[in-house]
DNA sequence: AATCTTCGACTGAACGCTCAGTCACTATGT
DNA sequence: ACATAGTGACTGAGCGTTCAGTCGAAGATT
């Protein structure tokens, strides 16, 4: 019979979190292959991120995660696959962060702000993860590679979409679809900035300072663009 | 972070060069040192930039710079080494680049768009090596990864002195300490996205058009009339 | 000049070890 | 009885590193 467990951790995993038809297994049970991922990552991710992929042996994610290797290459056909499961749930936890920013999105210029506040909060939070993406994605095999980036650029397109919404509610015109991508794309990679020179950065300044100068940063650009019109 | 410091640098300068008393070698001749360990770091980064640093192995680069991996071994103690080099060497020839792209410096605002074209140029140049940068730190030992990150802020603090001179010979006041540096950080990371996304930016956007634009977005911060030298 | 000695850069086969991945076997549940 | 899930000792390729030995050049000795 299907354990509590098993129904429960199922129905809270979605697909990149364990199932994907993409990375084939050999055990049958949908279920449970959602669940053992789900388990392999959770194993994973902090192994990751203190040691790095390739000082991470496969025997210490198969023990953390709670069962044997032999067990572990049922679910996985590879420590890439691992790694591309990795890549996968940590993108898939920091478009859950945006997409809930965007959901409490208040209108006008405020929502601009609470945006870039929001988007910062995550990256804050998911440092350590963001950090490995970077580091790891080359690692990855290149189909995947691709895969990767591109749901990269696609956290940043969620981004140009709110900036989009809010131009027109705000009745901003003449601001370019190449404008709004790299606009979008600065505040990406000021999220990013965070992750990578936090331990520098928070001698001086609080997250919330970082916020209300960024902030600032990008509004200064904001309506200036769009009066400036075309370049 | 002193000023001092910064004009201190010269002496890391020559070290990366190969001979750093950090890195202790069984070779007597200190010129040879020199010459082996450039020969080292020249084969090394391409191998690095094309495999990573863990997947190139020591014969690797051994062969690619034309001697024996017992060889190499009298240069160099450990892999981690060479990996040390290799970023001493990195950052160097960025620092080159700013260098010389503040030597020309003009004055004003004028000034400004000049650093910021330059530096997104020696960028665009270096991008791989700085990628790889990223990359790798944190493969270094712990007391390397230190200094290596010390001198990624010491380049931004280059940027922070031009930015205060700017600002002086413009006379404008009111900025603080910290805001110069954020604004010096936005400025290295632009340079720095621009390496990580040119897959992705440089099919919608010419570098041009990203100097143009980012142009634009840092000066709209800097809180005057900068409209009159849009170029 | 001819021979011997020392020196130090250079070599690459060999060593010891690690680790991803396998497989013959056991356990479990239906 | 059968299918499916789990185990962990085993394998072998590949790695960083070492070290006994080579070689040519530069003194030193005869």
């Amino acid at each position: 019979m299907d354990k509590l467990e098993t129904a429960f951790k199922g129905s809270i995993l979605t697909k990149s979190r364990g199932v994907t038809n993409e990375v084939p297994t050999q055990v049958k049970n949908q279920d449970l292959v959602t669940q053992r991922r789900g388990q392999i990552i959770e194993a994973a991710v902090p192994l990751f991120v203190a040691n790095g992929f390739h000082k991470t042996t496969t025997r210490q994610i198969a023990k953390a995660a709670g069962f044997s290797v032999g067990s572990m290459y049922e679910y996985v056909n590879s420590k890439e696959d691992i790694l591309y499961l990795v890549c996968l749930s940590i993108h898939d936890e920091v478009e859950r962060g945006v997409t809930s920013a965007l959901d409490h999105a208040e209108s006008g210029l405020m929502a601009l702000r609470q945006l870039i506040r929001e988007f910062l909060m995550v990256c804050n939070r998911m440092a350590e993860q963001i950090q490995l993406m970077y580091q790891v994605t080359k690692s990855l095999p290149s189909q995947w590679k691709r895969r990767v980036l591109e749901n990269e650029i696609g956290i940043t397109q969620m981004i140009v979409d709110a900036l989009k919404r809010i131009a027109t509610t705000e009745k901003l015109e003449g601001i370019s679809d190449g404008e709004f991508d790299l606009l979008a794309n600065n505040i990406t990679i000021i999220g990013h900035m965070w992750t990578f020179r936090r331990w520098y950065l928070s001698q001086q300044h609080s997250i919330e300072e970082y916020i209300r100068f960024q902030t600032e940063f990008v509004l200064a650009a904001f309506p200036v663009k769009m009066k400036q019109g075309k370049k």
